[in-house]
DNA sequence: TCAGTTGTTGGCTATAATGCCAATTAGCAA
DNA sequence: TTGCTAATTGGCATTATAGCCAACAACTGA
């Protein structure tokens, strides 16, 4: 097997691990509805707002959310909106990362 | 947030958990081509055979895969044919788990 | 400016995951 | 039985993850 697929599957772990947790699953799944502010996502949860922020990190880094700050608050949404698919959405946020990539490089 | 909901929530997360490393993802996608001994998985992953055994471990236990001794070799092969599907594979895994532990139960 | 609110980051501890080697189990064949 | 091969398990060290509190940054509004 040649590095090539080696970082392919690194990436694609990446992405899924980012899913591998229940309070990001949770998450995902609330914004499947629409954006929300960590405000409201950390009440739902009911963890502390840095343990919420730091999974909002991890699925942000991802590229599974995206952020963007409008006053105080900071709203959370799904950057790509397949769920229900597994591997062609893994897929389209890598395509997404790599576009992202090439956009800033 | 119930504690039902927290469950299903966490049985979700195994799946994915289960699924989010490069090594046992190549392994799920080795195995969509057909069964194979954890010798040939083995080779393909190039890591120690403990290893190996330990990640179809991680995979056998979220539902994932089966496996069935046949002379010296153990052949794992997909429980669940969906890898295509997010949620729904997610889904039948968790049905598939809950009506397996039905028939010991 | 000052206080209040929302989020993020740093630091820390506890827990889980990873992967190796060594030892063991299980089956096959002389 | 003896030797060989395939696979699992135990043990261990290393690394990563999780989640709390405290501190800080960013914005709002009096």
């Amino acid at each position: 097997m040649d590095s090539k697929t080696q970082a392919r599957y690194r990436a694609r772990a990446k992405v899924i691990k980012a899913m591998a947790h229940p309070s990001r699953l949770l998450i995902i799944d609330q914004l499947i509805e629409g954006e929300q502010c960590v405000f409201e996502l950390t009440e739902m949860i009911g963890a502390d707002k840095s343990t919420v922020s730091k999974h909002l990190s991890v699925l942000r880094e991802a590229g599974i959310v995206q952020d963007e700050k409008r006053g105080l608050q900071v709203y959370y949404s799904l950057r790509v909106p397949c769920i229900t698919n597994f591997f062609s959405c893994v897929e389209a946020v890598l395509k997404s990362n790599t576009e992202a990539q090439g956009a800033i490089g």
